[in-house]
DNA sequence: CGGATTTGACCAGCGC
DNA sequence: GCGCTGGTCAAATCCG
């Protein structure tokens, strides 16, 4: 825990903190570093739709194997105001210097952040949703993480020899996004940065019950820190994918705007907790 | 044939 | 103001 407070306002603690592997994270802290911790983290990860179950037996590994231990990291960036107001005590966490400009409150109170889809359009300025980092220890780019992606697009990264791919959900009503892209220091890792929170539910695996693995890992890295845990790619079984997914209520009676980000999040300093209500994938619910 | 991916172009933000 | 970089669009292509 202290490792990470000190690794979330230090650089170099952050890469002491990650273990063996040097990070400097730069895909993300021009957003701000943040490190998940206790009851933080299972916050902010609800915040992403993650309900992790505050009772759950730190163990490792499903009884299917799914979870390996590892030394690495948990990265997170945050940067909404919703972040900001939990953080406010110590956790000067290089803060967005560039996203969430303060002007932003004054100026979008009237105008819930466009589905920022259709994002590019001249004038329109980009909304930047809450979104945090993980790394992943894997052979595989993308992970199952128990939704559908799909790819809008792919851009080479400053000094990285991998490509950053971008992904949006594949629901039409959901505005979550994520890029993957491979460390450079460590091909092997996977960082995967998630924006938005799904408003729908996720796709299942079989074998009734089977929960996300990141969702799964999640509730992992909730009642510990002190180690990482990366999810085993299952092999893809054709079919056996099964949408549980139900409209975007919550999106859809606020008026079509964001339900991922509260669009009042600057007027009304949300709590931990309330943030985004309780929209919880049940596929997330670790068994 | 429909959906997903690829890829080049475009745009905005930021630093110098 | 300019160049660089990240992020997105959209047409072309691929694939089941």
């Amino acid at each position: 825990m202290e490792d990470k407070d000190r690794a979330a306002s230090d650089p170099a603690a952050a890469t002491e903190f990650a273990g063996d592997t040097s990070w400097t994270l730069a895909a993300d802290d021009s957003d701000g570093a943040y490190f998940f911790s206790g009851d933080r983290e299972r916050s902010i990860l609800r915040e992403f739709g993650w309900n992790l179950e505050p009772d759950q037996p730190n163990r490792i590994g499903s009884d299917d194997g799914l979870w390996m231990p590892v030394h690495s990291s948990l990265t997170g960036s945050i940067e909404p105001a919703a972040a900001a107001s939990s953080r406010s005590n110590n956790q000067s966490v290089s803060s967005s210097s560039s996203e969430d400009p303060p002007e932003k409150s004054t100026v979008s109170d009237e105008k819930p952040p466009e589905i920022p889809n259709k994002g590019k359009k001249k004038g329109q300025k980009r909304i930047r949703q809450p979104r945090f980092a993980f790394m992943t220890k894997s052979e595989v780019d993308h992970l199952e993480d128990g939704y559908r992606w799909r790819k809008y697009g792919q851009k080479a990264v400053k000094n990285s020899p991998f490509p950053r791919s971008y992904y949006r959900c594949t629901n039409s009503k959901c505005t979550v996004k994520k890029r993957v892209e491979r460390s450079s220091e460590d091909p092997t890792i996977v960082i995967t940065t998630y924006e938005g929170q799904h408003c729908h539910h996720t796709v299942g695996f079989p074998r009734g019950g089977i929960i996300s693995h990141e969702a799964a890992f999640a509730g992992q890295l909730a009642p510990t820190m002190s180690q990482f845990y990366y999810p085993i790619q299952l092999p893809r079984e054709s079919n056996t994918f099964r949408t549980i997914s139900q409209p975007c209520q919550a999106q859809d009676e606020a008026g079509g705007s964001s339900a991922i980000m509260p669009a009042d999040a600057s007027s009304q300093p949300p709590t931990d907790e309330g943030l985004l209500g309780d929209i919880v994938p049940p596929g997330m619910r670790i068994r």
